[in-house]
DNA sequence: ATCCCTTTGAAGATG
DNA sequence: CATCTTCAAAGGGAT
């Protein structure tokens, strides 16, 4: 799929800060037909599933807790309660997807319940607007018809660029989006205090900071720093009043080192770095300005959060990121500005600030992960995924695709085999495609080690390049994103993404991130 | 009490 | 230069 990649910049002046400030577009493939190839190839092998997830039935209970939160993760399509953001998302009268419900695509979509359509077989969303109901925006290539996975929610990761030549896109507010740009003054999202408002001195960073009189939501920029663009920037990073330690006290990991200072333990484990850790105890704990899925994310939370019935945070975050494809570029690339914004201001605050510095920020947890060895890692995420799938039999997989890890279709049968939300998937089937397999013999092939995981294949550059051939569009409008398509490592961890090739739903690899692996359930 | 999970994006670190 | 890693938010769940 081609993934026409503008960056930002923004215009002309360039963006001050250098920032990479990117809308991505999702381009149209016209592979409905193999959207449809494969969903017929689906219904053709529903017959086995349920036999080999036998075992999973009485072990599935783990899994049903969360069940109906996967469920309403999988179908992409059909959303009929539009998410908040959905105002502007208009011009998609006429769903692109040639199988939402009652399209090509024999599964059903969580539209058809909402339509109060049979939703054949009726994958009851739990959460109603989910994330995934909503039609996908025209920019985005066909959604997998199936998402699933907690872990795996992995929808495809297509980057958007909408904005030919480069030039970032500053959106035109129309009245829809003032509205949204509206919303960004929530004050959940900026409860900046008056008394924020005007405060424009740069933040030394060797100053002080207290946060104790800062409401913990006085924690990021100033609004009036944003140049009063109205853009709802940033909640205070407001300078807070003196005091020594982490302005961002909102955070419960702040607080918690705040309080603590830097635990006795943590200086003892630290060793030889307890002389840079004094140091930078010293040094008030400055956060990273938000980017634009985190702004997006922020927003945006409590809305899914009340949509759903659920709360748990990763949950949560798989509908988010759903949703931030889902939007039209449009939206993106208000939040986009916003994010942009935000590290100017950050950078006007805080001019000798460098992500750097909160390097090792979290060092006890990250040197944790680090330490632990693969093995380690991979055990443990094993057993993790065992107990929440209850997959804890052998050569349980993906027949079709031969996929060990955690193949979204399958583990959604498997979910609705055992579970009590019915889904069409329940049939004894092989759950995945014929794009999947493809996919994953690409894969395998050109993996060395851990043939199954689509993370190492993608890893290597064998694997990679493959994948990047098959999905990579060639065309990366300037200016070259920072991560091109197909070289980005979690493009490349993403095979969806990678591909459009597939628009099926595949689950996301794992990020390469120590705690990260892919699970594997064999 | 602490860490994990999960998402995307930005940016530093590394090879 | 390409790739990998860390950190931003958040809060339930796991250890």
């Amino acid at each position: 799929m081609p993934h026409a990649h503008s960056s930002s910049a923004a215009s002309s002046g360039g963006d001050d800060l250098g920032s990479t400030d990117e809308v991505k577009v999702f381009k149209d493939e016209g592979d409905g037909e193999d959207e449809k190839r494969s969903s017929e190839n689906l219904l053709e092998e529903k017959s086995s599933l349920i036999d080999w997830t036998e075992s999973e039935e009485k072990s599935g209970e783990p899994y049903s807790g969360k069940l109906s939160v996967k469920s309403d993760l999988s179908p992409v399509f059909g959303k009929f309660e539009p998410h908040p953001a959905a105002s502007f998302n208009m011009g998609y009268l006429v769903t692109p997807y040639p199988y939402p419900n009652g399209g090509a695509h024999p599964l059903p979509v969580s539209m058809t319940s909402k339509m109060g359509l049979p939703a054949g077989g009726g994958l009851s969303l739990f959460c109603p607007g989910g994330d995934l109901g909503q039609p996908p925006p025209a920019h985005m290539g066909i959604p997998p018809p199936y998402q699933l996975d907690s872990k795996l929610a992995g929808l495809a990761r297509t980057p958007m660029y909408p904005f030919p030549g480069g030039t970032y896109p500053y959106p035109m507010l129309s009245p829809e989006m003032s509205q949204v740009a509206a919303s960004w003054h929530t004050p959940s999202m900026y409860p900046i205090s008056s008394a924020a408002s005007g405060f424009r001195s740069p933040y030394p960073t060797s100053l002080p900071i207290s946060s104790s009189s800062l409401s913990s939501e006085l924690y990021r920029f100033s609004p009036t720093l944003g140049g009063g663009l109205g853009l709802g920037l940033s909640p205070a990073l407001v300078p807070a009043p003196p005091s020594k330690v982490d302005i961002f006290s909102h955070h419960p990991r702040s607080q918690v080192e705040k309080s603590s200072g830097s635990s006795a333990s943590e200086k003892q484990s630290e060793g030889t770095a307890s002389a840079n850790n004094k140091e930078q105890n010293k040094k008030p704990h400055i956060k990273k300005p938000l980017n634009a899925f985190m702004l997006y994310m922020k927003e945006m939370r409590a809305k899914v959060v009340a949509e759903c019935t659920l709360k748990e945070s990763a949950a949560i975050n798989q509908i988010l990121g759903r949703r931030w494809h889902s939007l039209s570029r449009e939206e993106q690339a208000k939040y986009y500005e916003k994010a942009r914004q935000e590290r100017q201001l950050h950078m006007q605050l805080y001019p000798g600030w460098s992500a750097r510095d909160n390097y090792g920020y979290g060092s006890k947890k990250k040197k944790r992960k680090k330490d632990r060895g693969p093995a380690e890692l991979g055990g443990n995420n094993l057993k993790k995924c065992r107990a929440r799938y209850g997959l804890d039999q052998q050569n349980q997989w993906c027949k079709p695709c031969r996929r060990k890890k955690k193949c979204v279709r399958y583990l959604e049968a498997l979910a609705a085999a055992s579970g009590s939300v019915p889904h069409p998937m329940a049939t004894p089937q092989s759950p995945c495609s014929e794009e999947d397999v493809k996919l994953e013999e690409l894969s395998d092939a050109s993996s060395d080690g851990e043939a199954d995981t689509p993370l190492n294949s993608a890893s290597s550059p064998g694997g990679l390049s493959a994948l990047s051939s098959l999905a990579s569009p060639a065309s990366d409008p300037p200016p070259a994103p920072r991560h091109p398509v197909g070289t980005n490592p979690r493009d490349a961890n993403n095979p969806l993404s990678v591909g459009q090739l597939t628009s099926q739903s595949w689950p996301r690899a794992a990020q390469t991130r120590p705690g990260h692996e892919v699970i594997s359930v064999s």
